[in-house]
DNA sequence: GATGAATGAGGCTTCATTCAT
DNA sequence: CATGAATGAAGCCTCATTCAT
């Protein structure tokens, strides 16, 4: 068996790990952690229960490993929402469309993760955070390095980082919840003017 | 028996029933709807199982009665800290502030309102929407009438609504889940300034 | 409810569990330990399967309590051979003869606590093994007692000990496993006579 | 390839079995047959799970093989240890000491063998008894042969072997059991005096 | 009103075994 | 010969709910 061998097998077992995420994130986020069976998912995988636990520790472990990818996933693109951007405005104009889109794309995992973030389980909440701060990581760095440069009032950073985040997903959360789509340009922009004209340090 | 003999009776079951939903809220609270038990529950009533199936048709409704008395609580206090208000600014402001103090007080019940709204259950989340609905309405007429009178620019009012909302209740969240105390009046004047400004119609 | 109501149920629930011991004691002894199931059990014992987890921790437990309840069991036979025992001779002879009865009357038991006794698990047999230690502590007494009066040799106790209930308990066993009664007078006057000859201190 | 090579391939095969045998019983004896999973016995081994399937029949298979061997290992040696016997006396001392030696030495397989001898599945019990016979065969011979010669009184010749095959046994589960050396020789000699004058037919 | 013993449907998980490579 | 991913039957256990007292 040669290298060539070797990497088909690695991205035979990538391609097949991906397919389980999306399929358990359908499956998860539908239904949710608890009403969803380990029998539901491995139907909707398309493979036998043991299969499941073949590749996973449990259905814990499995539902965390869908979360942990779907936040990686956010994180990436948001990373470079940003790095498209010339100018801080541009950089948080970005990561406003940015989110909202993903919310809007990825309905699924959001709703999934954000029923992690808020639910009661200590431990699960907290490693949820912990994600979710790395995510905000890029939102922060953007609104300190506007701060630094002008853009932005010098307000707390750690409260305008959430104001932004909570503003963006808050408004995207209302339409999903109402199964409408997200105007998404329409929102952008009014979220925009009201952080930007917000945050700014004009005296009022 | 006369009616005083009745009355104490009357006061005696709204005390319980008070003692109940306080402990139920807790436990949820604590543990989630899936991970709590109706014995965890009766254990920490202090009663027998069977008096809540007494009390309450089955585990569900002891759940979302418990909801529903958090959400009614909430709306009566953003009401009033309407009322108490003379101008839009003022009565935005109150509600900023109501709300942050009420994540802090009672974020049990938030965060068990919030699993509910996030969760993926379909009836019981469209339910908790409905009960969100009731409370953003106190938000949107007040921000329906500052658009009006003009302390506020003529944004889409939805979205007005849901960023407001959203600063708020995010910002509060990430006091909660760091486990600090919110520093009410810094965060509710940074939230107010950047709503104020941020929605006032001054050219860009 | 008086202190009659109370002592009824107290009846109640002992006989109760009387009867749980034996049923599971029957089917655990015919198929062992891994190859019963709950459902079994519970089917023999004419209860639902949750009745077992009501008044059992787990399986093990349910085990375990059969396996205390025999040695008790055990134990309280032997000693009350003991006492009705004149002579250090009479009393040994009384042992052995209730320890053959009892292989014959409870053989259920004690292969259920052979196999405890010999099995691999550690902990568990570490625990029989405590058990037994129990029930042999009334021979060795006898022992000791018997070499203190003469009417044994001064061999070790330790060694006598064990080679007096190894004789009886696998002298016993070679019947059972044959399916045959187990000629009680003839097999304890001949392991008595072993015994009682073996360990004097006549001169060779 | 030639007959040297055919030789040579053999020998490996039959090490490579021989390793085998002694990792799965080592393994089994740790932790019983039902806790031991193929899986834990492959890894053992340094094979794949598939490797033990392509060598045994099944777990079963390799289970009873194992025990087997391991009868197999103590009646050359009980045999060994008769013919190196030139009187009855010394061919029981002898035995005596022999498997003493062998419970010590290979405590995993006897704890093992014992397990199953007094296990509660029939058909293996069965087994494991017609094995044990085949060693007490030993045993019973060299009794036979001391009752004609007048080494051992006339007891029955059932009881007196079952009866020195549990002297010897139990005794050597004792220390065993609480991880103790066997003091081989004290044990033996205690053990002999025992069953030699106790079956010796001198009046009481 | 209140109790708590009993229920049994349903879920998670294990693991011996197979088979395509 | 050897591998190890995949299987699925089978078992343990939980817990919301009921009901006789």
């Amino acid at each position: 068996m040669d290298s060539q061998d070797l990497d088909d097998q690695r991205l035979k077992k990538d391609a097949k790990m991906r397919r389980f995420y999306k399929t358990a994130t359908n499956v998860f986020a539908r239904k949710g952690y608890h009403e969803t069976t380990v029998d539901e998912i491995a139907q909707a995988m398309g493979v036998a229960k043991g299969t499941i636990y073949y590749n996973f520790e449990n259905k814990e472990d499995l539902y965390m490993s869908v979360v942990q990818e779907g936040v990686d996933l956010l994180k990436e693109q948001l990373q470079q929402a940003v790095n498209e951007g010339k100018t801080s405005e541009e950089r948080i104009a970005n990561l406003i469309v940015c989110q909202l889109k993903f919310v809007e794309n990825e309905s699924d995992l959001v709703s999934l993760f954000l029923t992690e973030l808020f639910g009661n389980d200590p431990l699960r909440s907290q490693l949820a955070s912990r994600m979710l701060s790395n995510c905000l990581q890029v939102f922060r760095s953007c609104i300190e390095a506007g701060i630094e440069d002008g853009a932005l009032g010098c307000l707390d950073a750690e409260t305008a980082t959430s104001s932004l985040f909570g503003m963006i997903t808050i408004s995207a959360l209302h339409y999903i919840h109402n199964h409408l789509p997200i105007p998404v340009n329409q929102v952008a922009s009014d979220i925009g003017k009201i952080f930007l004209r917000g945050t700014c340090s004009r005296p009022d």
